[in-house]
Parts: C-alpha cells; structure tokens; sequence
DNA sequence: AGTTTGTGTGTCTTGATGACGCAATGATAG
DNA sequence: CTATCATTGCGTCATCAAGACACACAAACT
C-alpha cells in the first residue's frame, strides 16, 4: 500500500492538492499572486501538496511562506474543487518539467482533487518567489488576468465571491493595507473588491461606525489636493469583529 | 503506482473521505442523521468515500441517497477537515468489521482528510438506512448528541455555525419544513438552529418582507389554541433569493 | 487670485428593527 | 354554557442604519 509518493525527496499524499487565491493591494488595484509555468509558460494560481505531518491549512501555510516570504498570513479555505474532469484537463509531466528522466514526476499524472484557500497579504511586504516548476512569480492585477490553467479562473472567481460574502460580516482591511492609510484608500479596497462605487461620505460614516478604526492627527502629506487623515485598524476591535461578527442578522 | 485501492471490490480513492451533517427537523426539534459502528456500538456521522469517477460533490449525493433513501438534497460543503491527528483517531480494522479477514480492509487505516457536507432534508420524508459497517441509522435531537467517533462533534459544530451564518443571507426552510406549515412552525425552527428565541410578531414582519412566502387561507386546524394561517414557499422568490442573498450588506 | 479636485462634516428622508399593546380565537375547565 | 387561558393576528412607537445630497475647506495648478 502506497500512502504517499516521492516527489524531490519529499513526501506528499496521493491525489489532494490545494490552491491558493493570494489577494494584495497596489495602486488602488487588486491584485493576485500567480506563478508561470516553466515549459509551457502558462499562468497558474500558487498551490502544492500535503505532507504527511501536515494538516491542510499548514501545508498552505508553508506554501504561501515558500512564495512570499510571509509568515502569519491570513487564511481561509473557500471550496474543494473535486471535479474528475480536473484530472483530464492536468498538465502532463511534460508540461511542468520538460522530460520524464525522473520517474517519480509521473505521480503528477494522477487525479488531483484540489482545496481552495484564499489569503489576503500585505503587498508592500510579499517578495512573490516562484517554485521549482516555474519561471515566474508575481502579482497581477485582478481585471488584466486572462487564461489561467485548469480550472484556476474558475477557483479565482468562487474565492472573489467568497470574499465578498465576507466582506457582508467581517471587517477587511488589515491584512491588506499598510499600517496606516487614508479613508480613500480603504474605500478604493472596498470599491475594488465589490466591483462597484461607493458614496464616499456614507462609506465613512458606516466604517468608522464599526469602530474598528482609530483616527490620528497626523494627515497623509504629499498628495495634490486636501491632505486626508491617516488612520490605522484598532486590533483589539478589529478581532473582535472577525469573531463577532459585524452586523448580525438574527 | 495506486491511485486507488479496493474496497468490497469498489474503487475509491486514497486519503479522501467526506461526512455528512445531515439536518431534519421535526416535533419542534432539530434533528441529525447518525449512525453506529457495528462492532464498538460508537456514534458517527454518515460518511463515505470518492469513487474514480465521482467528483466530491456527486460522491456525497450517492452517500446521502444510500442513508436516506433521497435524491435531489440540499447539500453544501463547509470545510475540510485535515489534521493528521485525525487519523491517529481513525476507528482500526477491527473496530469496523470485527476482523481482519479481507485484506483490503487495511484500507481503513491510511489517514483520511475529510470534506464536511451538511444537508437540510425533509424529516417526514427520509428512510434512515445503516451501511455496511453500522448497525444503526437514526435521527437524534441536536441537544441529545454526546460523544461521537473521532472529530465528528467537531465537525457537527462547524456545520451548525456556517448554517447558522447562512441564515444571515440566505432563506431556510424549504427544504426542512413540510409543503405547508404554519408561522411559529418555521420560527421555532430558526429558534432551533439559532439556539435562541426570537419576537414572535418581529419574526413574521421580517419573515413576510423577504416575499418568500405564500399566505394561505387555510388554518391548521387540531390543535390546542387559536388556529394558526398555513403558508408555503414561493418557490420561484425562494430561489431568487438563495441566488442574491437577503439582506446584502455593501 | 480663481479654478479644479478631492476631502471633512452635516442634514434629510426612508426603511428596517426592537420593544411592546391589545383584541380575537379556540380548546379546556368549572 | 361560560369563564379562563394560551396562542395567534394585527398594530404602534421609538430608535437606528443607510442612501441621497449640500456645503465649506484645503492644496495644487492655471
């Protein structure tokens, strides 16, 4: 009985994968983490293997550390994409490596069902690493990704969707912007993520009614026009929130 | 290379299981589906196994349709559950079959990551059926569960409170209440799930405004006290909604 | 200095929600 | 047969959240 096979050295379980969404943000722009495919130059989201000691979410966790340099990242799994189909659409042991001289890459060749995570980093801190099938690591924006192997658009759309939902009950923020930042900016976050404008003064007032937030005195200088406040998350309310929830129900 | 192994000469594949929170609600109680290991007479959740050609998804429909005798269930995945503690939990051979004979069943004994399914079934309509390897198949009152096998109560809890977050946005009920009920009918059920007690004429308001519901102009007649209207599900508001949510926060 | 553009703060209205009142109904007890 | 009682149907009031929008202020550019 096989529970596992060689994969460089390294022991992974047979047939579970997983995926990562990893969500920054940039110049009023969300942006995703993707690799590059070596041989075939196709784009793909971040994923790997479970080793046999690891849970799933360490294993995404060690994955997420090996692409950006991060420790501490926020989490979460959204979905299992199980489909047999996947597994036609899988890339061949060609594709990833370019020749089949090692026979342990042919363990790539089986079904793979795939657990989807999506984390939410801070952009200025990530260094995007690629792996050692690819060529390439680095942030897209979201609106300029097109084709991405398998059914990664499909997994990139649920974790959008996911976040969104979240976003109905639990504040965003702090894991994706610098330490402190403008009302604008965290509002441009929220416009982007919804894909829709928000009133800038009714924004506002419903965040900073959530109490998460404190404001400081000083302002952000440089920019043309008004200089805005900075504000910065207050943790203690912040991860209440995340627990408690925002506006609740029921 | 194995990709799968046998098990009463069905293929399944290695290292993936899912378990089922099979909900049903009845007498005014929230029910859930469980079963009991033939050999250790211990409480588990409906679970099962992926064939080659299942997705997750499909493999969990198959399961459900065995254990109650239902197709076309209300299913959602809410979470897998991966850690290798798991397995060091896992029920030996023995503990399931009482013997060894069959080698395949040292199947049993690999480490399993498990995806958690809960389902909303009609109560009335369900056949609790034992597999292979229980005894038992019964409904048991939400507050009457003790102890289960490995991190089925957990598992149970995490599905109570994604259901109890998917309240929040989306309609309930449909699929755990008869065709026709009555208003403190399906307020006792969401009193269940929320595990608190709710403003009856608050309830209705809100309930009513969500136009998920048809008004009948029959009573429910038997019963002590004033005759309470029977309502049933606008189905076609039903979906409507399950689609774009209730109240929808940004 | 006036214009432009974005920011800070406040108002008005609407609608949802929570707390609660009261009359009507239907079985049961005396 | 009538009083009682629990439950239901329907309604009111106050509070609060959310959308739409007005106006003044600040910083940079013409």
């Amino acid at each position: 009985m096989t529970q596992n096979s060689n994969f460089y050295n390294r022991h992974f379980l047979d047939h579970i994968s997983l995926d990562c969404v990893v969500f920054g943000f940039h110049d009023n722009q969300l942006k995703v983490l993707l690799i590059r495919r070596k041989y075939t130059k196709e784009w793909a989201l971040p994923g790997g293997f479970v080793k046999e000691d690891e849970s799933i979410e360490v294993a995404a966790t060690r994955v997420l550390q090996e692409r950006t340099g991060l420790d501490d990242i926020f989490l979460k799994q959204f979905n299992v994409f199980s489909e047999p189909g996947r597994a036609n659409r899988n890339p061949t042991v060609t594709d990833l490596v370019g020749s089949v001289a090692n026979p342990d890459l042919e363990w790539f060749n089986q079904r793979f069902i795939s657990v989807g995570f999506y984390a939410l980093v801070d952009f200025s801190k990530a260094e995007p690493t690629p792996d050692s099938i690819s060529d390439l690591c680095i942030w897209k924006n979201l609106n300029e990704i097109s084709s991405l192997i398998l059914d990664h658009n499909q997994i990139l759309n649920k974790a959008l969707e996911t976040l969104r939902l979240q976003l109905n009950y639990q504040p965003l923020g702090y894991n994706l912007l610098p330490d402190r930042f403008t009302m604008p900016e965290l509002q441009k976050l929220y416009e982007t993520i919804l894909a829709k404008e928000l009133d800038r003064r009714n924004f506002q007032r419903r965040i900073l009614s959530y109490g998460i937030l404190n404001k400081l005195e000083e302002r952000k200088t440089g920019g043309a026009h008004k200089a805005p406040f900075l504000y910065e998350f207050n943790l203690e309310n912040y991860q209440k929130a995340l627990q408690n929830g925002l506006n609740g129900g029921w």
